[in-house]
RNA sequence: GCGGAUGUGGCGGAAUUGGCAGACGCGCUGGCCUUAGGAGCCAGUGGUUUUACCGUGGGGGUUCGAAUCCCUUCAUCCGCACCA
């Protein structure tokens, strides 16, 4: 028997995989299908073993599925576009089609060397003209519904990427990717009606009971839904009113000012006849200027002025000041806010420091409150006082009789609101899909013609940001006719999003070659939803948001027939070092293909698969994967066993034993990974199974187990870890003489009759304290148990003398004597 | 502030329908084999004042019995954060 030699294993059955295209799969056989998604990354140079762990995990899956019969899809693909590969080119003047290229070829090399297979014949790279033409596409189906328009707003803008980003790509007033702070700027951007959606985003979470909790809460607070009523509070001295949003219409009797967004467009017109008008818009415009970071400072002390004008509060008919503030947000609800400065401590805060007035109307059940001597709000229940004809009431209630007496007086609306804003899907950068738009000063924005698709990215040289698309400058592109009257026009210079290009990229794995359409919707309607889908965390609401979103809008358009992409999610945990997330800044980046080369891949597949249970974050050790490298051997032995025929001396009860533990293993091992994924325990069974094969061979050589129950055990092992460790297993497979791929062999299936011993080993407690344990036939009445217990000596002497005040006996399971 | 998660040996982690805490692996100790071992095999390995007691972040409770259930508290991590 030779040594393990992970690299001519691995290399053979590598090739052979391609050769004899496990992996691929005929859209057309929709028998028993599995489709196995792994989030499409981002070309990059480098794959360290946390990434790894995504592409194993999937493997397993897909593997795995594969056993149980399942005609598996698992196929990969380019999130091509984007930031990083454009960034790199300014620096180093390699163009991004290039490094992307190139990247896309080192990260093959790398997810093959770690035996992680997918249908190759399905990649998709989101920045060829074969996809982003689908991308184009996709964007004009919305611009046609009216879900892609086109509007001056206040935007985040990142001065360092030199693009605006959306709302989701703002962390902490920052950007996400550089970490610069985030500046308000006032553009023409194209968004999509997200919020249009915002419901059935919300509503049909329920149908996604496979997901895990923390990204569905992640997904409702983004989307942050609230319902309370609109109200009207006419002007002072106008016709025109202004409206806001509360929750809280309980507290509208205290409400003893307003306060407008520094943004709210009514403004210009309120104070133009106010003596201190040049005041006003100098604060108006300074606030503006700020970042957000400065704005959303929390613990900051509001700030506000006066506009000099009143509204009036019709519940009441009493006429209220309007300020403005800067910690009142345009972008929710009506950018105006009513404040109830007893029952609100923003409110509270804000009356005090302007001594603006405070009334109160909910009196605190636990004593009298008095507006004067108030420390803070009183944001708690109570009862209706100062509130006219609800006095009395308990501001619960109080709240539906209200909305009640306003939608009947025609002064306020029932009303729900989102935090969700509309996705902001222009970028100034020139790596990405060109917005498929012309600008005709006639016609106004006019959609390239579907026949005129795709919008073609130029070569450009020049692609340094200077506040605006270096599309820019690229007059073959800019200059066009407009499709609708025939004129000189330009172009749309902006790109999109990178989360539009993955937005549905799910989609096109069904039909990658398709020329003639996105996808064969035939084919993605019996293959869709994903039955598995599995990545980062990071996600959570970024990407999955924005795939829900565009699968919903095609299944309203009648372009496919499931309104949810996919039915079963995964987030796994991120690997780290010396407990930092890998990165090449800190230099504790793990690389796998010195370990693939020392070990194989198949040792570093099972350390990464036990390492810990797989949502988990985990902290990777180089020492635990020598360890995952002696269990290979340990197994590799084993089998040289088998050729080198040690003397066999059989013992029935060491190989009936065995065979029990064989039919657990199966059982644990299966449930294991059907459940949630615990590859961790289902490898620690195996290797249980293991050492108790090593403890039935004698240590000079004899064995008590015979050869075939030997051979039965290993070629069930080789089943069980073949999708950890694929190589070996197939190797093991070959070695056992079977023909073909293990992969198309059927998975273990254990017997029922074969997981019990006919004895069972009971521990036995006296006041909950394990004092002994006692073997005894399985099934042994509790009366028996009982006589055979008190029959034990160490209990015996325990028990003399002492008067037993209940026995528990749990048949085959345990006994515990209460004294 | 709100929401969510986690807390178990020297380390990664098992055990969650309440029922032998520490499976499995790493590390460590000892032994065998060896010219040698950073190879392999075997044995041991929670702590202590070891007939026994104590032990799952801390404190209380329910129970014959709690890592697991309840109350309370602390710590760490993640998400959202002036959302009206």
């Amino acid at each position: 028997m030779e040594n393990y030699r992970s690299k001519e294993i691995e290399n053979k059955w590598q090739v052979k995989w391609k050769e004899t295209g496990l992996f691929n799969v005929c859209s057309k056989e929709v028998k028993d299908k599995y489709y196995c998604l792994m989030m499409f990354p981002y070309p990059s140079a480098a794959l360290h073993v946390g990434h790894g762990r995504n592409y194993i995990l999937g493997d397993v899956v897909a593997r795995y599925k594969m056993m149980r019969g399942f005609n598996v899809l698992s196929p990969m693909g380019w999130d091509a576009f984007g930031l990083p590969a454009e960034n790199a080119a300014i620096k180093n003047g390699i163009h991004p089609a290039e490094s992307t290229r190139n990247n896309i070829s080192k990260m093959k090399e790398q997810m093959d060397s770690w035996g992680v297979e997918y249908d190759w014949k399905r990649e998709v790279t989101s920045c060829m003209p074969d996809y982003y033409k689908w991308t184009q596409w996709i964007f004009l189906k919305l611009f046609e519904k009216g879900l892609a328009y086109k509007k001056k707003a206040f935007v985040n803008w990142c001065p360092s990427c030199s693009t605006v980003l959306a709302n989701e790509q703002v962390v902490d007033g920052g950007c996400e990717r550089c970490d610069s702070e985030v500046e308000q700027k006032e553009l023409e951007q194209w968004f999509f009606r997200i919020t249009d959606y915002a419901e059935k985003l919300l509503s049909d979470m329920d149908q996604l009971d496979e997901w895990p909790e923390k990204v569905k809460t992640m997904q409702q607070n983004w989307i942050g839904r609230s319902s309370g009523v609109d109200i009207n509070f006419p002007i002072d001295g106008s016709e025109k009113n202004l409206t806001c949003f509360t929750t809280r219409v309980d507290t509208i009797f205290g409400c003893t000012y307003m306060v407008l967004s520094v943004e709210h467009p009514m403004i210009e017109e309120l104070v133009q006849n106010v003596p201190e008008r040049d005041k006003i818009m100098e604060f108006v415009r300074k606030v503006r200027g700020e970042s957000k970071i400065t704005r959303m400072k929390t613990g900051e002390e509001k700030k506000g002025i006066f506009t000099g004008r009143y509204v009036v509060n019709s519940i009441n008919g009493r006429k209220i000041p309007l300020w403005i503030g800067d910690y009142v947000l345009m972008e929710y609800g009506t950018g105006a806010v009513m404040a109830v400065p007893a029952h609100d401590q923003r409110d509270f805060e804000f009356a005090k420091k302007y001594s603006l007035p405070i009334e109160v109307v909910i009196d605190d059940p636990a004593g009298h409150l008095d507006a004067e001597k108030m420390t803070e709000s009183y944001e708690k229940e109570g009862v209706l006082v100062n509130s006219d004809k609800f006095d009395g009431t308990k501001n619960l209630s109080a709240m539906e009789s209200i909305t009640d007496y306003m939608e009947k007086n025609k002064i306020g609306t029932r009303a729900i609101h989102y935090r969700l804003r509309d996705w902001l899907i222009s970028r100034q950068r020139y790596w990405g899909a060109p917005i498929p738009i012309i600008c005709c000063k006639k016609c106004g924005n006019v959609p390239v013609p579907e026949k005129d698709l795709p919008v073609i990215l130029p070569e450009v040289v020049n692609f340094r940001p200077e506040g605006e698309s270096p599309l820019k400058n690229v007059d073959s592109f800019v200059n066009v006719k407009c499709p609708s009257c025939g004129d000189d026009a330009t172009r749309e210079i902006d790109t999109m999003d990178t989360f539009v290009d993955s937005s549905w990229y799910f989609l096109r794995y069904i039909s990658p070659d398709k020329d003639d359409g996105p996808f064969d919707k035939d084919d993605v309607n019996k293959w869709l939803p994903v039955d598995q889908y599995i990545g980062g965390v990071e996600h959570a609401i970024l990407h999955l948001l924005y795939s829900r979103f565009i699968t919903k809008v095609m299944y309203d358009m009648g372009q496919i027939g499931f309104n949810e992409p996919f039915k079963r999610l995964f987030t796994q945990g991120m690997i780290v070092k010396d407990g930092a997330k890998m990165s090449k800044s800190k230099g504790n980046v793990v690389s796998p293909d010195a370990l693939i080369d020392k070990f194989g891949a198949d040792t570093v597949r099972l350390y990464t698969l036990f390492i810990g249970p797989p949502e988990k974050d985990a902290e990777w050790s180089d020492r635990g994967v020598e360890g995952a490298y002696r269990f290979i051997k340990r197994i590799w032995n084993l089998i040289g066993m088998l050729g080198s025929a040690p003397e066999v001396v059989t013992d029935k009860k060491t190989q009936d034993e065995l065979l029990i533990k064989l039919h657990q293993t199966i059982k644990k091992v299966t449930e294991d990974i059907d459940g949630q994924f615990h590859f961790n325990t289902a490898i620690s069974a195996v290797m249980e199974l293991v050492n108790q094969i090593y403890s039935g061979i004698e240590k000079n050589g004899k064995c008590l187990i015979e050869k075939k129950c030997l051979e039965e055990v290993l070629d069930t092992i080789s089943l069980l870890l073949a999708p950890f460790v694929p190589h070996l297993a197939e190797e093991m497979n070959e070695m056992s003489g079977h023909k073909g791929s293990i992969f198309r062999r059927q998975w273990p299936v254990y017997d029922e009759k074969m997981l019990e011993t006919d004895t069972v080993t009971v521990p036995i407690q006296i006041n909950g304290k394990v004092r002994s344990t006692m073997e005894m036939p399985r099934g042994l009445e509790k009366g028996s148990i009982q006589e055979l217990v008190c029959s034990d000596p160490r209990i015996k002497e325990r028990l003399d003398g002492k008067k037993v005040k209940k026995w528990i006996i749990l048949p085959d399971k345990l006994v515990n004597i209460v004294l």
